[in-house]
DNA sequence: CAGCGGTTTCGGAAAGTATCGAAAGTCATG
DNA sequence: CATGACTTTCGATACTTTCCGAAACCGCTG
């Protein structure tokens, strides 16, 4: 069950969209397990169980039950519990432009404010140098710095912001 | 020579900056020695020769000479020939905005566009569908789209326009 | 057309990640 | 407090990516 081209066109949409996804994604430095669990979970109209996504998958218990926990960490995911269940479900956020602020938010925090930390810190250690190499080097930190902490407020600044003020405003400009 | 800590206020920093910048590089997708080099590069007030990289690395002639003509295919660095010279020097784009426009046409590219692709042909494949389970799948992986759509146009609008127009407007926006 | 400076390619080694599968842990319940 | 249902952890393995070093290549010049 749920192999390739198993005649419902349907199931066949769903592999295929499941699949290549992960592939896409470890280009953007996700790993593929991960991002296939999250779009399943996206596309699926029902909650699932780690054993469902294993099974759909075709992934190991601990490779399902790693990659769903480090989901639900991003915030991309919810553990659901039904009632009188035992086990636990997982959900994916649908809605998404939630899912877009989580994801900047969240790639924010994790790589960069360490970027802004790292050039801070060189920038600090070389203040009080005068010749003309080190000026060149700490002007061109600057400006690096001054774009990424500027990137980083507009991240901040959208991710914050409600979809319905954003979108329309967006869609003006691009016209 | 250049090593660590090397007593050189200023020649420290610049090893802190372009070693912990390829670190950091692994967590986007770009390779260490590539995010190595194009840090180098970037603060080289003048352009440096595939021996100067290898040295100042530590990385071997084939690893540096292929991650010096991705970054050529990239647009991010230019090879530039010296007078009376016969080997080929490597010098960085320094503007902070068109590296900017350039890696985000670049990934425009190679990532937004396949993923758009995928949409639409996952959605091509499902439109004739009637059952409720089809239509949800439609409707996620439409928005999806959508979304990814307008992004792939806001990208491509502002590393389009001049920087001189739109960090400002930006910046007003911010405030 | 041989020698030389320089670049590119390529097979194999090494490093780094993702994944598996089994064992250990947790927790409500009878 | 023992049991069974489920979750988490963890060491070993498989796979992918990166990197090295040497060999092949290219084009100029004498």
């Amino acid at each position: 069950m749920s192999d390739d081209a198993s005649g419902d066109p349907l199931e066949d949409a769903r592999q295929t969209f499941v699949r290549s996804w992960g592939a896409l994604g470890t280009s953007w430095g996700v790993s593929r397990t991960m991002a296939m669990i999250h779009a399943l979970l996206l596309v699926s109209d029902v909650p699932l169980s780690t054993d469902e996504v294993m099974a759909e998958l075709g992934a190991s218990r601990g490779n399902a039950n790693t990659n769903l926990r480090e989901l639900v960490g991003w915030g991309l995911v919810r553990r659901v519990i039904v009632e009188g269940e035992r086990r636990e479900y997982f959900e994916a956020e649908k809605d998404v432009w939630t899912i877009f602020c989580t994801i900047a938010r969240e790639r924010k925090r994790r790589e960069i404010e360490p970027a802004l930390a790292l050039l801070e810190s060189c920038l600090a250690g070389t203040k009080g140098l005068r010749s003309a190499k080190a000026k060149a080097f700490h002007k061109q930190l600057t400006e690096l710095a001054q774009f990424v902490q500027t990137a980083n407020s507009v991240l901040e600044r959208i991710s914050a912001s409600e979809q319905s003020k954003v979108i329309p405003a967006i869609l003006k400009w691009l016209k």
